[in-house]
RNA sequence: GUGGUCGUAGCAUAAUGGUUAAUGCGCCAGAUUGUGAAUCUGGUUUAUGUGAGUUCAAAUCUCAUCGGCCACCCCA
């Protein structure tokens, strides 16, 4: 490549026939969420920084893109050595629903359920099924803090997924107040509790010899061997009592309802039940979320109780597969410009007949045309000569 | 952010440190055939990501940088 001509790190071009298949598997999620009485909104991509960065995203909070101020403010900065940045990329659509909901609350339902799809912002290194820009589809309840809003979140994501053809996915869940008294009883003061989660986070990884050194390592041997206490008497098959009212009103779905005692989750604004969704064929988890009950508050001074979960879309499309799409596309092929008025007028006559149809000149090379035009999404072709006068006279075919 | 690995034309590959960096696909032109097609000839061609260094000589070795992938970290 002489020259260098790619998006930046981590992002990327979405190609025609990718973004018609991204658009389609949005459209079918967006539409069983609408169909539950959800409510889609829009945020702005950019946030006060200072709000990005209050110590509720965790680790993201790292990773944010920040943006500069601007002329004579950004001068001031630079010659004051005080913060140069006052802006950032959003990295989660949770935050900036909160600032949504503070914001607009006069004008809102008192129970909002809100649908928000759209792109967020992390500075990770890439690797595959990772990006800087990457697109998410969250659901969120705010203002009900009852199982049902859980419920309905995990019932509803599970709905899209069966939709996707990803009838396999788990949803692992935890609690955070559970963790919180586990952690509390093993020995770890209340400041070092974060980190503690996040070696517990590991398990699954290092298994339990790993997780209790590495606690000893941080913590000393009492904790150490507390947590072996703790982890070898773990009964994962059953869930808490704070969980299982709401296994109990997930009916048939609870079968897809996993508990996880060492599930944790890097973000600081959880507060309740928290949720990972994970498919066998994806290496990492294709979606999650929690109950955040006191962020509202952080922002209005009014407390407000959240949940909402996310689905990555970048993740879930490698795995999905979407209905096929009924044939009503056609390619006009005429053999000479000198046709153009004539396949004008056909095009119009096919489109109000409900076809998709293009006018392609032919080429040299016709089978090389077919499969382009096949990739492109035409299921079917007509040619046009000169004695075609309506869209009756052609004859219509497959493309194979 | 840490460590590893890779980067050759529009795409896919080849080339012990040693000729003018090769081939296929695609594309373009012409010829032939004669129209849900091929075949032949030629071209596409300013291709070794970028920048330094070592060497008589670098796609090949070294360093830096950018990008991809992988493992950490963390996550969707």
């Amino acid at each position: 490549m002489a020259n260098q001509v790619n998006p930046p790190r981590g992002m990327r071009d979405i190609l025609p026939e990718d973004k018609v298949l991204r658009e389609r598997l949005i459209a079918s999620v967006r539409q069983g969420y609408l169909a539950r009485g959800f409510q889609e909104v829009e945020t702005p991509a950019l946030e006060d920084l200072s709000r990005l960065t209050s110590g509720q995203g965790g680790d993201n909070e790292k990773l944010v893109f920040q943006v500069l101020k601007r002329g004579d403010e950004l001068d001031a900065a630079i010659k004051s050595g005080s913060a140069l940045a006052d802006l950032g990329l959003r990295f989660d659509l949770t935050v900036p629903l909160t600032r949504y909901f503070a914001t607009n609350q006069a004008v809102l339902p008192r129970v909002f359920k809100a649908i928000q799809i759209g792109p967020v912002w992390r500075a990770e290194r890439p690797q595959k099924g990772r990006y800087r820009q990457f697109l998410q589809c969250d659901i969120d309840i705010i203002g009900d803090g009852s199982i049902l809003a859980e419920a309905e979140l995990l019932s509803a994501s599970l709905a899209a997924l069966t939709n996707l053809g990803l009838d396999d996915a788990v949803i692992r869940i935890n609690h955070r107040e559970v963790l919180i008294q586990s952690i509390s009883k093993i020995g770890v003061p209340e400041p070092e509790q974060l980190s503690a989660m996040v070696t517990i986070d590991k398990l699954d990884k290092l298994g339990m010899n790993g997780v209790t050194a590495e606690l000893g390592e941080k913590f000393g041997q009492s904790v150490a061997d507390a947590s072996f206490e703790w982890l070898s008497n773990l009964d994962q098959s059953r869930f808490p009592a704070i969980l299982q009212p709401l296994i109990d009103a997930m009916g048939p779905l609870a079968s897809k309802i996993r508990y996880d005692a060492s599930l944790v989750r890097g973000m600081g604004y959880y507060t309740g039940a928290i949720f990972e969704i994970e498919h066998p064929l994806a290496s990492s988890s294709i979606g999650g979320g929690g109950r955040y009950d006191s962020m509202v508050g952080k922002w209005s001074g009014t407390d407000a109780p959240a949940v909402g979960i996310s689905l990555g879309i970048e993740r879930i499309i490698e795995l999905a597969s979407l209905p096929k799409q009924q044939a009503s596309s056609l390619a006009l092929m005429i053999d000479s410009e000198d046709l153009t008025g004539q396949a004008l007028i056909i095009q119009s006559e096919l489109i109000a007949q409900g076809f998709r149809c293009r006018i392609e000149l032919r080429q040299k090379n016709f089978k090389v045309q077919m499969a382009s035009l096949t990739k492109q999404g035409f299921e079917k072709f007509a040619q046009l000569d000169s004695g075609t006068v309506r869209a009756s006279d052609l004859d219509i075919r497959m493309i194979d």
